[in-house]
DNA sequence: GCAATTGATGTAATAACATTACATTTCAAA
DNA sequence: TTTGAAATGTAATGTTATTACATCAATTGC
């Protein structure tokens, strides 16, 4: 369940999508990704996509499923469930007026939903939690 | 937050897009939906999207966006928040070997995840709940 | 009855997101 | 130094969703 995942050191191309996403403010597709990255030699979507897998992998890029987008991981060192990167299930609060995302982990959301997974006999092996809506600036 | 939709009647490309959906075994991607609707004159994708928007917001539908595909409520008949389709924040569980989704509402996640929001000032306008995994058959 | 408005529909074109297939390169282990 | 695994480059294609514009149908006010 989420087990975590050493990350290696990050080829070329991983670094280079990882720096763009990690100063970006807000979430960036595939494809912003991929014009951004058109002066460092990308020519074509797989090598964003590629990369964005081992980033997702190693728990340092996550996908926002309800935007097709994707953000350099905000839940940095360590936190209840696991070391560094390897963290359990997050949520994401996004922001439709500002896109900022917040990341966080809640641990109740968190064993409520396993429980009733547990209940169910469902083996869970990704759970996505995204709340859509207006951070405390822009519902001002 | 989440406020119940009435339903009105629907029209009749709804009801037939309803209807392919409450039929369905498993999740809809909209091209699979318009695929079993061609016989019934339908042609072009956004005559799906249409029907699937306006079915969405009567509650009687849902997204799953994890799998940019459709499902028809499961939640039918009232339930603790909200009567009708008009529910709160819902979750999925849905099995990567069979597609079987189950629907469910989970009362506690629900209010912890709003007590979150609440703490931040953050106004949620629609939560995604989606747990990916194995049912208890094909997990056996 | 007959505009005027509104919501639904039809159709084509295009945009946005993602994967398959295959050739080539890199680099560390054997 | 061979060789095998992982990474990369590139093109083509597949899948999902929206924009733009024309037409049609039901309702409302006159
Ligand atoms: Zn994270
Ligand atoms: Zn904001
Ligand atoms: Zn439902
Ligand atoms: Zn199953």
């Amino acid at each position: 369940m989420n087990a975590p995942v050493s990350s290696p050191a990050l080829t070329k191309n991983q670094t280079l999508v990882f720096d763009v996403l990690d100063r970006s403010e807000a979430p960036m597709s595939a494809y912003t990704i991929l014009d951004k990255l058109r002066d460092h030699g990308f020519r074509a979507p797989l090598q964003v996509y590629r990369a964005l897998d081992k980033l997702t992998e190693f728990g340092m890029v996550h996908r926002l499923e309800s935007l097709n987008a994707f953000v350099a991981c905000a839940h940095r060192e360590s936190s209840c469930c696991g070391a560094g990167h390897g963290h359990g299930t997050v949520a994401f609060a996004i922001c439709e007026s500002c896109s900022q995302v917040m990341e966080f982990h809640d641990h109740a959301v968190d064993h409520r939903l396993g429980d009733w997974a547990k209940s169910k006999g469902f083996k869970p092996s990704k759970t996505t939690i995204e709340i859509r809506g207006l951070c405390q600036t822009c519902a001002a």
